[in-house]
DNA sequence: ACGGAATATGTTAGCGCTAACATAAATTCT
DNA sequence: AGAATTTATGTTAGCGCTAACATATTCCGT
């Protein structure tokens, strides 16, 4: 017993003290601490007796390991940081779920960070993770603030860019090309026969890549237009029937409108049979994502499906991968898209 | 300086060094290391030119504090954990981003994990989670084994229950009552007139509130009968279609439907608009949660408005308010829940 | 039975930070 | 001006754990 009364004393002022300590499950054990570590963390290098020993005083104190002094003492919190624009999305849900799941059956676990968007704010979440000392990182996009760069540089852990392939990647990538994505809509529906074009989306890195990707496709077409509806990040439902509204009012009603995503497609298709406008016929509408009501709506929403959940998962994979010093076969894994006519385009 | 070569050797040996620790800095600067700790966590008691300089050396050596050893010491962790059965549904992840937002606000991170509706998957988390030590936890409903409720009441940290009002809270509560959401769906139904009712949600605790809710509004209702339709838990639009098809198939379509989300209840009306069944004089469908879709779709969708985002929020206030010492008005809060009834019932 | 390898356990010295208690410097009061 | 405060900074001792290096103890083959 090293513990003098005086530090006992010191203790029991400072710490609310939930369980127990490594030292009293050692004492009741009748062993040193360091082979209550052992127990707990390469329990095959203590001899079956007394490793049964110290089981039995753990489960009998309830002791809890502090995990925080384990990383403190090793260096490795076990914790991956996650920053995403929003978690309210079901698009963006997906890939945390994806993350969530393969970290956690490889023993870590995810700190989440929302952005909203914004860079500044993706900014100080670095900070924060670096300082609790993640041992991953999973960014979101391959657009990040200078200070944020530094960071990431000096702070040396490993990174994943996600939801999109950066011309000058960080570090590591599971993501798809948003720009080829938006290139293969724009020749799908200039194939068609669809010269008068519309894009609806968001203002963030990604939609703007889909966006360039479409007036690459275009841009050698004789007589295509594009016309680009900036929407509000977050934009469901009601937003998709607004842009109809909006085009309709203004008489510019294109033969085809891209959606940043099926739920802005999908509130545009409900407007469109409200004011009665054909769809397909009269103007195409194809969404972005393949969620789910994208195939069960009528008419059947053409969409871009997207590896959403994957993306997660792969992120998962190539930062355990990378934590157990795997070498990499490939730092970037493009995932694909893949472009699902169906009937509304 | 008390750093020897010895433990500088050492040290480098062991931590791959990311950025620098306090002691360059307070070297740089020219303080005792506790003067740069102040600094950073009680800069109003250093002398003003002291802080500057100390801020310089800090920003010119892009010191990151570690946050795990300041956990250590001061036994607080500024981390939140979160237990939801899955945050792939847009339901959840609502909550997640409320509580994310207040708690980032308010200067705590939160770490995420997902039960999948699995009480065991739950009690690892809050193992994991307590060994981190956590300041404070979120979990979702009121149902937990044994072994978690000990474990909670020995980790001694707040808890906040949601997503339900639990009859034996464990601590606080942000919630509504699943079980009156499920009885004010049945009355409105039964006022209606309608009698032949089924119920097709998920097996989860808060599904089966609302049944039980439902089966007590009609429990004195002469006639009325209630079949139960079991979905896997996150079924969406198809999961929906199904419910119709197989109750029509099997001849016995009820006169209303109460589906456990919007998007079930989403596909079910497609479902109907298919097989020309008249919604809602044939049958009258109903949602829960008040998504988006809801008001989108066409017929509206009748739907039960829950608070969804709040539930997270209020959870984090009253996590932070505990952790602040104040004094809490109540420790259960129902949020309500508001019957939003539309075109389809 | 004996040296040497393998296995099992223990001792020591931190990980990087902060609380608590000193001490030194500046300010105020009488 | 000198004592009593207040304010600014420093020293010391851990927080609870693990790496690295001892030191037993057991197990071999010969």
């Amino acid at each position: 017993m090293s513990t003098s009364p005086l530090r006992k004393l010191i203790r029991n002022n400072r710490s609310t003290a939930p369980g127990s300590r490594m030292e009293d499950v050692a004492a009741l054990a009748g062993v040193s601490l360091i082979t209550v570590s052992r127990v707990i963390n390469t329990p095959g290098k203590v001899a079956s007796a007394t490793r049964e020993r110290v089981l039995a005083a753990i489960s009998k104190t309830g002791y809890v390991p502090n995990l925080m002094a384990g990383s403190l003492a090793t260096n490795r919190s076990r914790i991956i940081g996650a920053i995403v624009p929003t978690i309210d999305n079901s698009i963006f849900a997906e890939t945390v779920r994806g993350l969530s799941d393969t970290l956690a059956a490889g023993g870590y676990q995810l700190l989440l960070g929302q952005s909203n968007y914004d860079l500044l704010a993706e900014e100080q979440l670095v900070a924060t993770f670096l300082g609790r000392r993640v041992d991953g990182l999973v960014l979101t996009g391959g657009v990040h603030s200078p200070l944020t760069r530094k960071r990431l540089k000096q702070g040396g852990v490993p990174v994943v860019e996600t939801w999109d392939l950066p011309a000058r990647p960080f570090d590591m990538v599971a993501g798809f090309s948003n720009f080829e994505a938006g290139r293969a809509v724009g020749n799908y529906l200039a194939g068609k026969g669809r010269l008068k074009l519309c894009f609806a989306g968001g203002p963030d890195e990604r939609s703007s890549a889909r966006l360039e990707g479409m007036r690459d496709a275009i841009k050698r077409v004789r007589g295509a237009t594009l016309v680009v509806e900036r929407l509000a990040a977050g934009a469901s439902f009601e937003g998709g029937r607004q842009v109809v509204a909006s085009l309709q009012a203004r008489g510019e009603l294109p033969q085809a409108i891209f959606f940043g995503n099926d739920a802005l497609a999908a509130g545009a298709l409900m407007e469109c049979q409200r004011r009665k406008i054909a769809v397909p016929s009269q103007i195409a509408i194809i969404g972005f994502a393949d969620l789910d009501i994208a195939a069960a709506i009528e008419p059947a929403l053409s969409s871009v499906r997207i590896p959403m959940r994957q993306m997660g998962e792969e992120a998962a994979r190539m930062l355990l991968g990378r934590l157990k010093g795997e070498p990499l076969a490939s730092s970037v894994r493009d995932l694909g898209f893949q472009l699902m006519p169906r009937a509304s385009a």
